[in-house]
DNA sequence: TAACTTCTTCGTACGTCGTACGGAATAAAT
DNA sequence: ATTTATTCCGTACGACGTACGAAGAAGTTA
């Protein structure tokens, strides 16, 4: 057996009377708080993602030398989690509507919200879920909304994780849009433009006549950035009619 | 107006005749081609991840010097695009079954594979949709699965995404769990043996009866790796039937 | 007051990364 | 034989995370 992971104390610091009132100590004050490292770091990423974000320039937003961060934080990796954990923290959680449909709607549209707000939670990976008070806090009010619905506890987290995931995956097809364009420096369509002939040169002879024809519809449906959320109105309601369908298929007459 | 992108050219290679019979060459004969370059990518990121792959080992590992690779392919970005067509190239695209609600799981579970086979495929990030031919090839076998169901051109598009998006959804949701294994050098099991205690210790007092009582069921339910499945195929039970239901809305009598 | 302890701050340095640059080697074209 | 196009690759630069240890500040103790 190992020593347990330090940046719980950390993750729970604000919850943990003996952790948050840190009395007397010695040494120099320290010129941050460990929340203002965090919130700092999340500013950051909110600006330029989670990849742009080094150490050095965080250090450097909080006119701090880059070695001082390591005293707050053990390493970068707990620092992560540290912001995801604050980031969910800051919004807070609707009440759950008496509607059922509108319930289970309720909790991937504030996944999407809340992705859409700080794409970086996009790339956030190898992270050990049930760790902070904010995401566990978030798991309470996701299962929360189908709670006494007919579902047993698996498929509670099945539901929960279907819709959670769903409101993610359309972020993420977002971002990468917005990833694509701030990579590369130009719009979808200035790409089209500059490439659409270079394009055709290569294709030349090759038939795609579905993917033509849709991915054609699809893009001048999508231009308007805006109308990224009809894929969100689509998908969630495709989703929330066979969850819905499931449960009357339970136990019928309600719902 | 400015140049087009040349890593068409290269995503093409195989289907333009030009580019294909390269004919009598100046130079050294090439150690290596580029398929062997991108197969050696591929397969050093199915075993280690993108992350994990860098141009230097990589050159290693075909025993060349490591800017050698820069005569293949114009910087690491343009690797990983040609990674990604290269690897969809390989899986070989079943028919698509006569039941409907077959052809669209297949859809998602054939996704779903894929990432499981190519967990790195999951860390692609930022690359512009609709580029190579193997792409063009799965986008428009995707859309096949849809044709003619009753879908207008946006929501076979809308319903392609769905499934797509939710079979690499599940897988990532898997991919998640191994890459905190990986990382952290502990399974998960491990991880609750050691941090179990200090966990209560910083939670006292903080009571999470639905997250306790949830995610104790699933976790025991999910214990067997194999049982992740179990989410795909309720998730994507819930999602067909959505999609059926909304197909016969529009035109009863048909599915 | 002086010595000790503990804490924050941070400069230096190491090994990693992608890749810009330029030169050497090679083979076809002239 | 010379020119030209191409491959190969050693060196080097500026980023990155962070290990290490010194310098200094403030509380504690003698």
């Amino acid at each position: 057996m190992t020593e347990p992971d330090p940046v719980l104390r950390l993750l729970w610091r604000h919850r943990v009377p003996a952790v948050a009132d840190a009395g007397a100590r010695r040494g120099p004050r320290p010129k941050v708080t460990l929340d203002d490292v965090v919130d700092a770091a999340i500013e950051l990423a909110d600006r330029d993602g989670l990849a742009a974000l080094s150490m050095r320039g965080l250090a450097q937003h909080l006119h701090l030398g880059a070695m001082t961060l390591y005293t707050y934080v053990a390493n970068r990796g707990d620092l992560v989690v540290l912001m995801v954990d604050q980031v969910l923290g800051r919004t807070t959680l609707p009440g759950h509507p008496a509607d059922l449909r509108e319930r289970l709607e309720q909790v991937a549209r504030l996944q999407y919200e809340e992705c859409r707000a700080h794409p970086w939670l996009l790339e956030v990976t190898g992270v050990r879920a049930w760790l902070g008070p904010h995401v566990a806090d978030r798991y309470e009010w996701q299962l929360a909304a189908v709670e006494g619905i007919g579902l047993d506890d698996v498929e509670m987290d099945q539901a929960v994780t279907l819709l959670v995931s769903f409101g993610t995956g359309v972020a993420r097809a977002e971002q990468a849009v917005r990833a694509a364009e701030r990579e590369s420096g130009m719009t979808d369509a200035e790409w089209w433009e500059a490439n659409h002939e270079a394009l055709a040169e290569v294709m030349a002879g090759h038939d795609y006549p579905l993917a033509g024809r849709v991915g054609t519809a699809a893009g001048e449906a999508y231009q308007a950035a805006s109308d990224q959320r009809r894929e969100l109105d689509f998908g969630l309601g495709r989703i929330v009619d066979g969850l819905l369908a499931h449960l009357a298929s339970r136990q019928p007459g309600r719902g």
